[in-house]
DNA sequence: TAGATTGTTAATCGATTAACAATC
DNA sequence: TAGATTGTTAATCGATTAACAATC
């Protein structure tokens, strides 16, 4: 495995590398060329070489890539052959649906926890986790070696309970919150704006009503 | 406004502009130059006036520019200064998840209906709204002038989902699903890969284990 | 007017694509 | 071996940043 620092845009790209590999996995595919590949996921070819040989030389000369240690490869880079404990901020609407979404995640991601300010809400059940107190928050991080805090809470409210969980250890902070946040360099942040993104589509159709394209062709995602 | 073709990367930072322009308006700021601007913001000052200035000339030299006015030009942009009517296709847990969050979006998006081919979900309520047979979507696109189908049905389903919404006329499909699908060229798309976005966090989580930063430093949103 | 700050052109930087030698 | 396809270096493209003339 290489050293130098991976660019963004190749980490956005392993999660959709992976999704492919597992789809030809289940399909009983055993080998694929990076031009095969190229076909099917839209990259490429010479990018998904030059993607993967970020991390190693994953293939062979004439032959191409085995399907299977290539997932296996980018499941190991990603970190997805290890366990996730992970808890929610704010049982609000946004926690609430963050937690039926969590409950349905695939692999090592397991949420152990919901916490919320709101005494009224607190020691209810939510998805079949009892909702605990904000206050004790640190404790269980400690207590229970939780990775990842997941916030849905306020815009507000996003900042302090995001130091709260670097204070209590988390090692990475995944956030719903409608603000932009900062935690120390030790902890990933990976940051979802959910109402950017529907900014984003709303632009684009009016975009395509202004430019009237013609219809037929196709769009393939990204 | 000018008009060339804009890049994805000054679009996506288009609701980001405006959610600061928001806050700052909040505040009771009235105007704000790029410098200003780029510190709030974190882009540079020049990266900004030449975002802004793909749309238009809105600042003034020697002032800056007004936040209420370029807040309401950025609204425009994105076209928020319009309605959109919604539907959510799978009322599966991913669409019960994202029904509860679609409820809670600011401004003129609104859910007007929930579809489902489970025939023991159809008729009951999911978060005030009846959940309808998908046998009758396209008649319900129509009749109803749905804008935007937000797709929140299985991997493997979700293709076919988006080419009946197509088909029945929406003009955006705003997608969860955990699959890439196409769209024809005059429906705008866009995805939101939750499991990618997981993944992504865990790479950087091990990441910086594996380089071991040293404490303290602060790192912000993007 | 003088100072400030934009709008825009030019320079730089980084990411993507092309080319090809290495090698299975 | 000959053919195929990788790994990697070089060329291109696009996006970001810097510089500065225009102008409020």
């Amino acid at each position: 495995m290489k050293n130098a620092k991976i660019s963004n845009a190749v980490i956005n790209r392993l999660p959709r590398y992976r999704r492919y590999l597992m789809e030809l996995q289940k399909k009983g595919v055993e080998k694929i060329s990076s031009k095969e590949f190229s076909n099917l996921i839209g990259y490429t070819a010479s990018q998904i070489r030059q993607d993967l040989n970020n991390f190693g030389g994953f293939g062979q000369q004439g032959y191409g890539y085995s399907v299977e240690s290539l997932r296996e490869e980018i499941d190991a880079i990603l970190g997805l052959d290890k366990e996730y404990r992970m808890v929610i901020m704010g049982a609000g609407n946004l926690g609430q649906a963050i937690t039926k979404y969590a409950n349905t995640i695939k692999g090592g991601f397991k949420v152990s926890g919901v916490f919320e300010v709101n005494k009224n809400l607190i020691g209810t059940m939510l998805e079949g986790i009892e909702i605990m107190d904000y206050e004790d928050i640190v404790e269980f991080v400690e207590k229970e070696k939780i990775d990842i805090g997941i916030i849905c809470v306020d815009r507000e409210n996003a900042q302090e309970v995001a130091d709260k969980l670097c204070f209590a250890g988390v090692k990475g902070i995944w956030s719903f919150a409608r603000t932009d946040i900062e935690v120390p360099k030790h902890v990933a942040l990976e940051v979802v704006h959910l109402s950017d993104s529907i900014h984003t589509l709303a632009y684009r159709m009016n975009d395509i009503k202004k430019t009237d394209a013609k219809k037929g062709g196709r769009k393939k995602t990204d």
